[in-house]
DNA sequence: CCTTGACCCACCCATGGTGGTAAGGTTCAC
DNA sequence: GTGAACCTTACCACCATGGGTGGGTCAAGG
């Protein structure tokens, strides 16, 4: 299978493929004239990096993830840590997104969004600013 | 005001500041030694930009709104506008990360967490990766 | 007058993932 | 034998930020 191939078995683009390959996330061998070819398994471990990266999961995690898939003797603990790790920045990142979502909320709707020039958020934005404000 | 003061004068890093007036977001003047030269308002102009990115607008958002800022004959509505497309992205982010912290959450529940392989993390993501689950 | 240390400058490189593009080689169907 | 459709490597770009290097400048103190 060649990576045109590839690219449809998997649902990862050429440019990625290749690019996980430089990453050493796979290993896929050569024909005589240079193509790179792909095994069943081969697909199945770009889909398995597609899956992960949907959760989210970094490119280096789904470098561990891999390891760890690869390791008949993993301990499930490993995986749940990592996992569990992830989840917490996850986290860490809705509750900053929603920090900044309510403080922009509570500004858009004190907004008269009319053709006067006068706006609380830009108000706000300049006086968060203002030296003279803290 | 050089830029050593501009800093801490704005809580804006010298590389940031070298980069805002690259991208034009600011012109300081210059001393006859090349030496960047900051006013009272550049400094305002610098915290504006450093609370609207703490406000998670881009770049480019930023030069919108600094335009807007300095726009005396703004309409709040272009302000508004601008806001709510970004607590609209802000949201769909939210989403996005909420629906992989569920998935990874229950994956995670299910997962021992022991010294045996079995995982239905791995399980999963390496069932989802494969063409004959879907 | 000269050194020292704290500044400043411009420039290049790296990140993380992803897309694009260009210049060239290969294979296959007709 | 030619053209389409594929493949290769090697660059460039994004966004926002940090790091480093080599060299200029300025003020203070011996």
């Amino acid at each position: 299978m060649n990576i045109g191939e590839a690219t449809k078995a998997s649902g990862i683009s050429r440019k990625m493929i290749r690019y996980y390959e430089e990453i050493t996330l796979l290993q896929p061998g050569r024909t005589a004239n240079g193509y790179r070819v792909y095994t069943p398994q081969d697909i199945h471990t770009l889909r398995f990096i597609g899956a992960a990266r949907r959760l989210g999961f970094s490119v280096p995690d789904v470098k561990a993830l891999l390891a760890l898939w690869q390791d008949r003797s993993r301990s499930s603990a490993d995986v749940k840590h990592l996992t569990n790790g992830h989840i917490k920045e996850l986290r860490a990142r809705v509750t900053e997104l929603n920090a900044m979502i309510a403080a922009l909320e509570t500004l858009a709707r004190a907004c008269g969004g009319d053709d006067r020039p006068d706006c609380p958020i830009i108000n706000r934005i300049a006086s968060t600013a203002d030296p003279n404000s803290t």
